[in-house]
This record gives structure tokens, C-alpha cells and sequence, in this order.
DNA sequence: TCACGATATATCGCTTAGCGATATATCATC
DNA sequence: GATGATATATCGCTAAGCGATATATCGTGA
């Protein structure tokens, strides 16, 4: 990603993992594919970005995490999303909405 | 305008100056009122940020500036896009485009 | 004619947060 | 046992948004 699109991403980075993580629970580096994924590999969340962001979400109560083994002795944390998260997902699509909006009427045609 | 609103406008408040010079040469406070009701009040440039934002782009050579009388001796800044503001307005479309589809493919429907 | 609110531009510097750089460890496979 | 992918995490530099503030003109109604 550029200079313009890692600005553009700045209000919606949190409004992504939980969309993501409201279809099902999943862990930092699976997401980071996921997005790239899902948006034609738009999307390149940089780990020092992403991790924070989740550990951040987790003390606000958007999400729960767990440790889960994956192989031997490798653990990956899972994040799950909560009833609170659900509810700000809901606020922040309508607020999207609201922006995608308003974007769309100054830009025009 | 919340903190969110604002954050998402990060990248896109250079796009929507240009889009609306694009139209029509104005003048700050002119665009601010122009953007207010374009969006439905959804936008709300500070003005702390319009002003620089305005200065910076006309170092950029993105828009041209001169002195317009308003009554007796008041002054406005008229501003005019040039033909590099017309070429990046052009790219930042598209991307705007681009980040609304990645957005909402990862927000699904 | 004075006061008031709207119009108009501008700058300064505090605060915040994004994220590049970096560290560390496991796993598969050749 | 070397290499590259997988996996999580932190630190601190830097850039920039914008609130606060300053200054001046204009229209209008009391």
C-alpha cells in the first residue's frame, strides 16, 4: 500500500477485523491474509500496525482472545468477536455508509 | 464532526477540494459551506485544517491562487485548479473507487 | 452609531497514532 | 542444519491534524 491508501484506511482499520471476525473467529497473521485476500491484495496491513490494533481492541472489549496450540508447542492467538464488538460493527458499517456517501456526492457522476 | 468521521476523511480531504475546484474556482470559507451541504452537513472542515491544506496544495502547483476584492476592501483567495490538480484528481478517483470496493468486498454485502 | 454575528484568512504548537524497524521463536522441507 | 514461511510483539520516530487563537471586514437592526 501507498502513502494515500494507508491514510484513506486510518478511521477503518478496526471497522475491517471486526467485519472479519464476525463471520469467524481468527488470528492476526490469518487476518492480515484474509484482507489481503478479500481485497484483491489492497489491503497490506503492516504487522506493527495490526497487532497493537488488536491487542487495543481487545482491552475495549471488542474482542476476546485465546491462546490456541497449533502444532507442537506454536500458539496462535484467536480473537473472537463480543456482543459489545457487534455493536460497534453495526455503528461503524452505518457510519461507513454515511461517509461512502458523502464522498460520493462531492465527487459526483 | 466525530473522531472517527475525521479519520476517515484522512486521505480524501485533498480529493474533495480538488473534485469541487474542478467545477468551479472558490474560496476557503466558500468550499467549507460548499462541502457542508453537498455532504448534508456531514462534512465539517476545521478551518486550522482547510487553510494549510489549501497552502500546501498551491506550493504543489495542484491549484493557483490570486487576490479577489469583496466589497470595499476585503479580499478573498480565489482558487483555480491547474492542469497537475486536473491529472491528480484524475489518479485520486480512481483510488478513492478502488478503496471503496476493497472496503466493501471485505464488509461483504 | 454601536454592537453583534457572519464572513474571511491565517498561524502555531500540542498531541496522537501509524508503522518501520527490530526481536524472537516455531514449523516444514530439502 | 539451513532456508523461508509462519507467528506474535514492542519501541520510538515522525508526520500531521486541528483546536486555539488572532485579526479584520461586512451587513443589519436597535
Amino acid at each position: 500500500m501507498g502513502m494515500l491508501e494507508r491514510k484513506m484506511l486510518h478511521g477503518n482499520a478496526e471497522t475491517l477485523v471486526l467485519a472479519l471476525l464476525d463471520e469467524d473467529e481468527s488470528y492476526g497473521y490469518q487476518m492480515r491474509k484474509e484482507f489481503a485476500e478479500r481485497s484483491h491484495h489492497y489491503f497490506q496491513f503492516a504487522f506493527g500496525r495490526l497487532y497493537p490494533l488488536l491487542a487495543a481492541m481487545e482491552r475495549r472489549g471488542l474482542v476476546r482472545a485465546r491462546w490456541v496450540k497449533a502444532g507442537r508447542s506454536r500458539q496462535r492467538k484467536h480473537y473472537k468477536i463480543t456482543a459489545k464488538g457487534l455493536a460497534e460493527l453495526r455503528e461503524r458499517k452505518q457510519k461507513w455508509r454515511q461517509f461512502r456517501g458523502a464522498m460520493d456526492r462531492v465527487l459526483g457522476g
